[in-house]
This record gives C-alpha cells, structure tokens and sequence, in this order.
DNA sequence: CGCATCGTTGAACGCGCTCAATATCAGTGG
DNA sequence: CCACTGATATTGAGCGCGTTCAACGATGCG
C-alpha cells in the first residue's frame, strides 16, 4: 500500500504520508518541518484487542494518535467494579498533557493501531506552535461533551434505554457519515457484553437480555454475537431515551 | 467595598484589581492591556439561586467567570429527567468556545456572582494570546478528570457511596485549601435534596434517607437541613467506594 | 392563618442484580 | 473424528436495592 516516495519531493515524512491523523487529527496542526522532527522519534504499533496501552498511576511518557480500531478508557474501585469512561476512535489523540501520571486504564478493545511518539517531543511543538494546543483543545471539549451526554445515560436512563442508545452511539462512531436521516446501518460491535456492561453501568445479563429484547421486537439483527444491523433507526432511537 | 483608583497606576482595570480570577482563573492569562479592553466590555452581576445562567439550546453570545457561588450544570430527557452533569466552582470559566449553541443548561445553585464578557471580546483575544487557549485546556482537561470520575460513581457504585462520595467531593470544593490529613471539616451544602438526586442519579427520597444513615452512624452532623459537619473523614471516605 | 417549598419517613412494588444452568464456538490435542 | 477446555453469551429463578406513592413535618412568607 504505502509507496516509496522521496521525502523532499513533498517535504512531508513517509510515515505521515497517508496518516489520517494528518487531516482529521492533531498532526494537522503541524508543518512539514515539525512532522519531519516528529516522525524521526515517532513509531507504529499494532496492538492485540485486550492489551494494556496506558495503565493506571503509570508513568506516562508517550502520547500517541490512534490510527484504526476501538481504544476503551476505564477506571475501577478497589474491590474491581469497573467503568469505562470512554471509547476512543481514529483520528483521537490518546494521553493526558500536563499530568504525570494518568488516573485512567487505556486498553484496545479491538486491534489497533497507533502512532506513539515521546511525550517531550509533543510538549515541546506544544510550545511552539498555538494550533496543536488549539486543535487538543477541540478534542478535549467534544470529549467533555461525550463524557456529559453519557453521564445523563448512566444517571438517568432505563437498562433498555442505555442499550439503545449505545447501539446509536456506536454506529455514529463506526461509520461517522452516517446519514442522520438514514434508515439503517450494520457494523461490529467493537466491545464484548461485559465491557457493555462495564461501559453502560449494568451487568452482563442484562446487556444480554436487553439485546435479544431488541431483536425479537425486530429492531436490530445480530449475528456472530458481534454483527449487529439496525434495520429502523428511528426505532431504535425512539427506544434510547432522547 | 471596591476602591477608586485611577487605572493607570497599575494599568489593570478597576474591576479587575480585586478579581480572584486574575490570580486563579482564566484572567490571569492576559496582560495589563489586554484586561483594560476586556474590561471595557465586561461587567458584573449578581444571581440568585435558581436562575439560568445558559439555556439549553440558547445562543450563547456571553462566556463569563465565575467569581462566587456554585453553578450547576445540567441536562434533560425530553420527559423532564435531568441529571446534574457538573458543578462549578469559582474562579471557573462558564462557556463552551467553539460552539454557537449550548447542549446544556447553566443555573445557579446558590447566590452567585459572575463577571461576563462577550464571545467576540474572548475569542478575539484567545486568537493572539496562546496563554489563554492554554489554561482554557487546562480547565477542561481537569472538568473532564472530574466528569470521568463522577461517571464511575453514576455506574457502578450504591446509594450510600454515591452520596459519601458527593459529600466528600463538596467538602473539597468548597475548601480547597483542605488538608487531606484533615479529620474535620464542616461546610454548607451549595445544593438542595432535589439537585443532590439528580446530581448523583439517584431520588430525593434515597439520598434523604443516606443522609439520615450518615447522621445516626455518627458520620456526620446536619444543620438547618444545609449545614453539614464532618467529623471523620476517614470514616466518610471509608463509605465512598474510594 | 393559609400556602408553598423543602425535607423526612413509611409501605409496597419492580427493575436490575445475583446465582446458577445451559448454549455456542474456537482452539487444542488425542 | 471426538473429547476436552476456556471464553463468550443466553436464559431462568429469586432476591434486594432503590423507586414509587403517600403521608407528615418543618420552615418561611404573604
């Protein structure tokens, strides 16, 4: 896929070239000298669904960009109750700037793939160049904004409702052209039923329940235990609680 | 209260000389100019408990400091459930940039006092100080910590932690300067039984009878339904899930 | 005094949890 | 091929926490 190409015909690093973080995310902010400083000291991963990217009072020395697949953020009690706080997708920048230690778990729930860079490269651009600070500002307040929408999910809503609305949630995010006035849609579910459960405050049963609910009301299909089609998002929507 | 003084001496404007928010908030961003032609178009006021600062859905052309008081911020279902989605303390900056509409609602909780600016005046300068776009991300990054950590309390933790925890979050706002150490403290609570419910998910009559619980264990004393008195901390925090 | 707002307390219900059994599937090795 | 294992998901039965509905108390204000 990636074709060899003279770094100064463009000026833009080769590993940047066909990056999505380039346009959609924080990258963008950067010229073709900083990419260049950056890609030096930068690097891809590919990261196995489960595995640990940021742990809990960690040491935190790499900020990354998240290139494909599903990033989910949790935070537990001492006596293991779990919650996941947020799902990250490509383009988002994962890390928390001006903190030492991240008070939150980052795991891959699906295969991912990321751009990871030192956490002084980035403060340093960060000095530099207003745009990156202003596009992470951007970032942070949609993230804020996401956070507050599903706290009202998690204070105020029905186990069905909670159910529907992630159903929406997620297919808004999987296919982020989603047409708002489309009918239906199909994708995979990028958590298994127990981080449903930890994400929508509920248990594995009744995420479970809740689900074939849906499906023999005709609202959704799923098969394989991961694909799920929305046949009537209006119907669905109308079930998530507005 | 406020004295005359000609505001060439220092060169910050009157207003401003005794504003929290110049040393703490957002304020503290600009130099003695840029306040000056803030100043000019800014002005303060006073609120009364229970008055909307932001409406839902409103066109916001204010972005303003908060000096004094608590505002809460909520958001609704569209059958009247509402759920508290933050609490603002001062010298806290109150507005969403980069957005024309609100998606929630800004009220006062108790007597408060903002200091307001217009949009145009704060956008304007966020363009020429990066300063300012840096604490603004600042703030937010910490409104989101705190939106994060209340999303595991909303999830997954009971009743009676629900409410330890939003005492204890309370008595840290309302005394920054609380030593953690500290096995005391005593303060008024900045919200009625009805916000309380709605803050933390949960009904009137639930956090009634918490609250009633706290007080026959002896973890804490109620005052005048308002003022509240903690004489174990340790014991309060014991009861918050941690 | 009446009235409104805010808070507490009691009784009964029901949603979602707990505990437990069963199903389904992928991988692994005989 | 089947047997076995582990991870994931579904389904059922019963219980308990928090809600709902209701009555009552306390306080402030015209």
């Amino acid at each position: 896929m990636t074709m060899r190409q003279d770094i100064h015909s463009s000026g833009i690093p080769v590993l940047c070239q066909s990056c999505e973080a380039r346009h959609r995310g924080v990258c963008g902010a950067l010229d073709a000298e900083q990419l260049a400083g950056l890609a030096k000291t930068s690097s891809r991963h590919n990261v196995e669904p489960g595995v640990e990217l940021i742990g809990d009072a960690e040491t935190v020395d790499n900020y990354s960009n998240l290139l494909s697949g599903v990033v989910k953020l949790t935070k537990s009690l001492s006596d293991g109750r779990q919650q996941i706080v947020g799902l990250q997708f490509a383009p988002d920048f994962l890390g928390r700037p001006f903190k030492a230690e991240s008070a939150i778990n980052a795991e891959a729930a699906t295969a991912v793939s990321v751009c990871s860079f030192p956490k002084a490269a980035i403060e340093r651009i960060m000095k530099e160049s207003p745009e990156l600070e202003h596009r992470l500002l951007k970032q942070t307040l949609n993230e804020l904004d996401e956070a507050r929408d599903w706290m009202v999910t998690l204070g105020r809503k029905s186990a069905s409702e909670k159910v529907a609305s992630f159903l929406l949630m997620i297919a808004r995010n999987i296919d982020p052209a989603l047409d708002p006035s489309a009918q239906s849609t199909s994708f995979d579910l990028p958590l298994i039923r127990a981080d449903i459960a930890d994400f929508l405050g509920l248990t594995i049963e009744t995420v479970s329940r809740q689900l074939t609910r849906l499906r023999s009301d005709g609202v959704i299909r799923i098969e394989n235990n991961r694909e799920v089609t929305v046949d009537n998002l209006t119907r669905l929507q109308r079930r998530s609680g507005v």
